[in-house]
RNA sequence: GCAGGGGUGGCAGAGCCUGGCCAAAUGCGACGGGCUUAGGACCCGUUUCCUUUAGUGGAUGCGAGAGUUCAAAUCUCUCCCCCUGCACCA
């Protein structure tokens, strides 16, 4: 039995001792091989392990294929999670320590030293790289960075000075979702329950009051429905403030204030309360109509601005609360509840009074709940969006989806309507701690400003030289090209680069994480020059990655030795000139479009990515993996239970790139077990002996290389699952039925085993190690060449001969089956089968037959002439599927007729009955004449 | 809502571009048998239904419906359903 944790140890020094993966630039052509490096807040678990070993097993493919191959990993500290979570540990979450405790594993003693973030973070790091270096994966360890290092920030800063000449940073002000008690924007994973922030933007038209130079600002999503305003709306039991909002005062209930000074700088000039309000008219400014203000039930004075305009006919809130006003007996004036939209044609019933008939008030009557009403207010605003046509004002005749964008910009361009942004949230949205979310509009703000017309216009053209695996993931980056717009660069807290236009700040975490393959390579050359951060001036970087100015410069501006310069530069053109980046699918929105935006923006066309291969999750015995189902398996856990390469097979040749790998147990057992008949092969080989190639020799040698040959194909397209599939389940199904079928041959077996073990070293990269020892190798696979195919030794007649083998004996056991049963063979024993071949002139008639789909012609045109009426019998039993027939493969009766000798004893063995084999023309059998091609006939006797 | 990707047998998952060898690869599961003291592993067979005392013939069938074709899981159209993303966050 293998004993994985020996043999992995084994080789992991073997492969240290002999520095395989520490690549230098050489002669060869080279290939930079990256995936996006681990974020070490939480141990490594079997969803990352998946990226990192499809991105290793593809480095060692690389490499076997004649690359120089370099694979390195630096870890992400940048952002805030890492500082949250000793946050959190700071203060004692028991949840947290739990997990830190039974899901990760910690030490009670680290535990209570990680409420430093910086320790923590040290912490996974060397967990993680233990947990790499324990997987196998094949990692220049040499060019290890943290993105906290002081030479890395350099080289962040230079990048972003370089998107700054360029242009592409942006100040401005861009809403977002905002922690009053932090003073930072808050994001789906820093609020409570992981909720988004759904930030949208509202309408707010400007209803003056006549009776003062002050307006009631009325928050609405359907700025068209103006036309069919009756009232305003307020909460008669609230106060409001007389607000000014630049040089406009507006009556706001209070509330509303305070979450819009985030937005906007508001001067509150004084107070009024609601019941006052209701004594007031309010004007609609586009129809000029003066309306009366009436108390709203529904007023939410924390929405909006707590005014609200009132379109009974169509906001099915604004109808009930006139209809309950009505029947409370409030002295409400005559309204005209005022259709100004129309639904026509298509299956939608629009009543007159729509919001009646979403309502179906004439059951639920006027006590109905407000989730129903909310409900009504979804589905009416839905139909009409769809199908509704303006049939009053300015737009009448348009659907009504374009003549919202027309009056409300109609209505902000005459200065009788403004925008805000409120959260869209049905539920308020909480921060961690505890304070409710709100949307801010940051200002002076910087972005990088992806939606620049020129740099999406370069992206664009450089998308189609990019190779995506799998190309079908190309539309989507099609489309991201196009969304991506304004990110914002930098933010006030978190572990990162200071963001140099504004120091005391930080880069945003992810735009610290483009180009930094680029710092691969050559972090090396300057850690062992020991250049220090000081010297990593703007110039270095110009010359080494852009071929900017002049290297004596750049030597006597930094201090750096020109050779080192130099060689730097070397480093980066040999490396970069090809390059692979992977990671997971779930960083295709961001990190993968960006990486794209980034290199086309700073580095030369020669520079810009080959090749971006993201890959599905990863499934654990079905599920999501999740703390919540508690199956977040840290990767070193399952390695030392079930060994790397088991692991390593099962999460990434059990699915191709595009799909969810499912991890299960049972695919690591039964990993182990073919692992264990690869090693029982290796060992038999002594009882076997070279003989002159039979039938079946030929046929392994063609499922062989024409294994090869797929496997290879597959390979290319990292579709790991069609490629193991072959050249290990089918390899090992395939040997055993040689095997079965009396294969001996030690030459055969051995070079089929070293080929398999050559083309397993990507994925099992110790087993395969193991395999070649015990194969007799003294050399290491890491640095062997992938096998190629040998064209010469794929057949299609020994693959199609042992296929019409496998077919009779198929047939031979129907046959026994059921003449078993005929009375006449009661009480006897399976005495002898004869196989009959074909002749070859039927195999010549069937093809002919196939092609031209015509009994007659192929008569007709049919040589040998007095044989016409036996080809025209044999053919006639085809008449009836003449369209399906299929052109069979064309062997010769004489060669068939040797596999079916050789084949012989094992068929006599399997019946337990003596077999011959003749050719049709030389049998004296009733039967011989139904042989057909590739398909010989039976006769069994019994005795 | 918008965009992208999908819906195949008990399950997972190929096939679809390039229509016919597709009752549909492969793996798992289930059932029957062999091996074994027993279990595991391994080997053989079965796994839509009907029919067949010589290796057969037929029906239904790849989300639903319609169409193109001699022929559709595969091409076209309509509909239904599922997944992922929609950002300032790793």
């Amino acid at each position: 039995m293998l004993d994985y944790t020996a043999i992995e140890k084994k080789w992991q020094k073997a492969w240290r001792e002999a520095r395989v993966f520490e690549a230098e630039p050489n002669d060869k052509e080279g290939m930079l091989i990256t995936y996006a490096f681990a974020y070490v807040n939480s141990p490594m678990h079997a969803g990352h392990m998946k990226t990192y070993s499809l991105t290793d097993s593809y480095a060692r493919y690389m490499r076997m294929r004649g690359y120089n191959v370099l694979l390195p990993n630096g870890f992400h500290y940048s952002g805030i999670p890492i500082l949250a979570m000793a946050k959190r540990l700071a203060a004692k979450d028991p949840e947290l320590i739990d997990d830190f405790k039974n899901v990760y594993m910690v030490p009670d003693a680290e535990i209570s030293k990680m409420a430093d973030p910086l320790y923590l973070a040290n912490y996974f790091a060397a967990d993680t790289e233990a947990g790499m270096i324990e997987a196998g994966l094949g990692i220049d360890w040499r060019r290890k960075f943290t993105t906290i290092d002081p030479n890395f920030s350099k080289f962040i800063e230079w990048q972003f000075s370089k998107l700054k000449q360029l242009g592409f940073l942006t100040q401005g002000t861009h809403p977002v979702g905002w922690c009053t008690s932090d003073n930072s924007a808050v994001g789906g994973h820093d609020t409570k329950g992981g909720i988004q922030p759904k930030i949208e933007e509202m309408t707010v038209i400007k209803f003056k009051d006549p009776s003062a130079d002050i307006y009631f600002p009325c928050g609405t999503y359907r700025p068209e429905t103006i036309y069919g305003v009756t009232n305003i709306f307020v909460n008669d039991n609230a106060t409001y403030s007389i607000a000014e909002i630049s040089g406009i005062q507006y009556y706001i209930s209070k509330e509303a204030v305070a979450v819009l000074s985030n937005q906007f700088k508001i001067n509150v000039k004084g107070e009024i309360e609601g019941k006052e309000l209701l004594k007031k008219k309010a004007i609609n400014p586009l129809t000029k109509e003066e309306v009366p203000v009436l108390p709203g039930f529904f007023i939410k004075l924390d929405v909006g601005t707590g005014v609200v305009m009132s379109v009974p006919a169509h906001a099915p809130f604004d109808y009930v609360a006139l209809e309950r006003l009505k029947e409370s007996g409030y002295p409400l004036p005559q309204l005209e509840y005022k259709k100004v939209i129309e639904i026509k044609g298509g299956t939608i019933k629009h009543p007159e009074v729509p919001a009646l008939g979403y309502l179906k008030l004439i059951n639920a009557g006027l006590s109905i709940m407000d989730d129903e009403l909310e409900r009504a207010t979804k589905e009416i605003y839905k139909d009409e969006s769809h199908y509704g046509v303006m049939i009053t004002g300015k737009y009448s005749g348009r659907p009504e989806s374009e003549a919202r964008d027309l009056i409300k910009n109609d209505l902000i361009g005459s200065n009788d309507a403004i925008e805000i942004y409120i959260l869209a949230n049905e539920e308020p949205v909480y921060c961690r701690d505890g304070t409710r979310v709100v949307v801010k509009v940051v200002s002076d703000q910087w972005f990088i400003n992806y939606g620049d017309k020129k740099w999406k216009e370069q992206v664009r053209s450089a998308l189609p030289n990019i190779k995506i695996l799998p190309d079908k993931l190309r539309p989507t980056f099609e489309y991201l090209v196009e969304w991506l717009d304004l990110r914002a660069a930098e933010r006030a807290h978190g572990l990162g680069t200071p963001f140099p236009l504004n120091p005391s700040h930080i880069i945003e975490s992810l735009s610290d994480s483009t180009i930094y393959m680029v710092f691969y390579t050559f972090v090396n050359i300057l850690n062992d020059n020991k250049v220090n951060a000081e010297q990593l001036k703007p110039e270095f970087f110009d010359y080494v990655v852009c071929a900017k100015g002049d290297p004596a410069k750049a030597a006597s501006l930094t201090g750096i030795d020109q050779t080192v310069i130099q060689k730097c530069k070397e480093s980066f053109e040999y490396w970069y000139k090809n390059t692979s980046n992977h990671s997971g699918s779930d960083l295709i929105n961001n990190h993968f479009i960006m990486y794209i935006f980034n290199h086309v923006a700073i580095l030369d066309g020669k520079y810009h990515p080959k090749q971006i291969v993201p890959n599905g999750l990863l499934l654990y015995e079905g599920q999501k993996m999740s703390k919540s189902i508690g199956n977040t398996m840290p990767v070193r856990g399952l390695i030392t239970k079930y060994g790397a390469d088991p692991v390593r097979f099962s999460s990434i040749a059990t699915a191709d790139l595009d799909t969810e790998t499912n991890f299960e147990e049972s695919t690591i057992s039964s990993v182990k077990q073919k692992n264990e008949f690869l090693v029982d092969t290796i060992a038999r080989l002594d009882e076997m002996s070279a003989a002159e190639l039979a039938h079946i020799d030929y046929w392994l040698y063609s499922k062989l290389n024409s294994k090869i040959k797929n496997a290879t194909a597959a390979m290319d397209q990292i579709s790991f699952r069609s490629a193991y599939n072959k050249v290990y389940y089918d390899t090992i199904a395939e040997l055993k039925w040689y095997f079965e079928r009396g294969g001996n041959n030690e030459i055969v077996v051995r070079d089929t085993i070293e080929k398999v073990t050559l083309m397993l070293a990507p994925v099992m990269p110790h087993v395969a190690e193991e395999l070649w020892q015990m194969l007799g190798k003294s050399t290491l696979v890491a640095k062997e060449k992938w096998p190629t195919c040998d064209e010469s030794m794929i057949s299609e007649e020994a693959e199609s001969t042992e296929q019409a083998i496998m077919n009779t004996i198929d047939d031979i056991t129907n046959i026994v089956e059921l003449t078993a049963k005929m009375p006449a063979n009661k009480g006897k024993r399976l005495g002898s089968i004869k196989i009959i071949v074909a002749d070859d002139w039927k195999t010549e008639a069937y093809n002919a037959l196939a092609k031209q789909k015509s009994i007659s012609n192929v008569i007709s045109q049919w040589k040998g002439g007095d044989e016409k009426e036996k080809v025209s019998k044999f053919l006639s039993q085809f008449a009836s599927k003449l369209m399906t027939l299929e052109e069979a493969k064309v062997i010769k009766a004489d060669s068939m007729l040797a596999a079916f000798n050789q084949a012989k004893d094992y068929i006599s063995k399997k019946f337990d009955a003596k077999v011959s084999a003749e050719l049709e023309s030389a049998s004296k059998s009733q039967r011989a004449s139904r042989a057909l091609p590739m398909r010989p006939s039976i006769e069994v006797a019994w005795e």
